[in-house]
DNA sequence: TCACCCTCTGCTGTATACAATGCCGGGAAT
DNA sequence: ATTCCCGGCATTGTATACAGCAGAGGGTGA
């Protein structure tokens, strides 16, 4: 049987609910960077107690989406040029070493995710380059909506290789060093060359999987992702100017 | 002036204090692995109440020294060879690239440090190998601290570069990843000649920092800890047997 | 004998009440 | 005008009360 719901419905909410919930408002950008996160007034938005929205602050903390500052509440951390250039430094060894370990553990099922992920991207990548949007602005909700898909796709298969790596504590860290706003994981699929660049490492990468060549799988995919973070740090950049 | 610490003298034991109080018993090995941890009778031992205790059971989660299980509590992390060899993978690739980008970073006062902790290591060294103690087995009390004094200093040493990085994000990884039960760490420094290793990994770290060259310090480093891995390794299946 | 259910207990999860801290603004002294 | 002190308010930190889940043990039926 499905989880009680209660009669109504209306599932009663804890502290994962808290922690999704905050995670999705700073990713989206509802909760903007450096802003305070205000116990109780997350609480009334959730119709929860101070309790499990305090654990889990402390949770999305420990994940880097906020700082907390004792006696003085927390805040929602800045993505900064600095900053995000030092989460892509670390995130690409992590990233490396979980494509080095998935080279050498991954099964043919797991291949085959990989394999419809990067399809889908590339399809995605064929439709918009039909719609032909005018690539300058962020353009339309139909647009963002592509994005969206792409953001999601990308991060299913960053994970996919992280679980393939059969170290869970990397994969975890593999995914909250992953996490940025969507703003910023927006740009990374902003031009066409940069989607075309990115399904081209993603292919890269199944190959030296498929191969069970972890010297190449980590080579290309730490290069992946520092190129990552060369187009986001650019628009930043762009951005401030 | 110092904190108000009541007038009985007896300050108040806050969230951070509970934190510590656990990774301690945890490190002292006074907790044993797979024990479970039960929030009351923590509170009670400091005579605080569950509230502080739950949050820092999350903290040290999210250190990964306790797995908590939803509705069924928290247990002292494993530290079998397979969570050991996991955690020094991922460790490998952290300390390696802060030592890279310490050396990158570091200045001359932060390299003073670094060389009086080496300095410090091999005095103990040395006071060890003039004491001659049967390498046998762990010993008696005076042995124990002075492993507990490498120990430390070897921290110190390690915690400097990685502070030396700039960078936050990856400092914090790299403390809560080097953490694991002194009973473990002890090995590291059991017998003269992983002592004399350590020591001459440690000088040579300094001189790659001294150089700037920092292709060098994360080789160095990284071969360094996975040689900390290989004797906690063999002590571990040892032990089994 | 064994499988199943049912209750009972110990613990976790959440809500609420209370204590303590830090910040901001007003007013007095210089 | 500027600096310092003090009180009030907003918000966090801790304690306590209550609700709900999970496992252990015993009883019942086949």
């Amino acid at each position: 049987m499905a989880k009680p719901e209660a009669e109504d419905g209306v599932r009663r909410l804890n502290v994962g609910d808290v922690v999704e919930y905050i995670r999705s408002k700073i990713l989206t950008g509802e909760y903007g960077p450096e802003g305070r996160l205000v116990e109780e007034q997350i609480a009334g938005e959730l119709g929860v107690s101070r309790t499990p929205v305090r654990q889990a602050l402390t949770i999305v903390e420990s994940e880097g989406l906020v700082e907390i500052f004792p006696n003085r509440g927390a805040i929602v951390a800045s993505f900064s040029f600095d900053e995000v250039w030092r989460v892509y430094d670390v995130r690409a060894v992590l990233e490396g070493l979980a494509a080095r370990r998935a080279a050498e553990n991954i099964g043919e099922a797991e291949l085959e995710t990989l394999r419809a992920l990067a399809d889908e991207m590339e399809e995605i990548h064929e439709e918009l380059r039909a719609a032909n949007v005018p690539s300058g602005r962020l353009g339309d909700d139909a647009h963002k909506e592509w994005i969206r898909r792409l953001v999601n796709a990308n991060q299913d298969f960053h994970h996919a290789i992280a679980a393939a790596s059969r170290n869970r504590r990397l994969e975890k860290l593999v995914r909250s060093s992953g996490q940025l706003p969507m703003v910023l994981k927006a740009y990374s699929w902003h031009r066409p060359y940069e989607r075309a660049s990115t399904n081209h490492y993603h292919r890269k990468i199944i190959q030296t999987l498929e191969a069970g060549d972890a010297l190449r799988a980590e080579l290309v995919m730490t290069e992946h992702v520092y190129e990552g973070r060369d187009v986001i740090l650019r628009a930043l950049e762009e951005e401030r100017v």
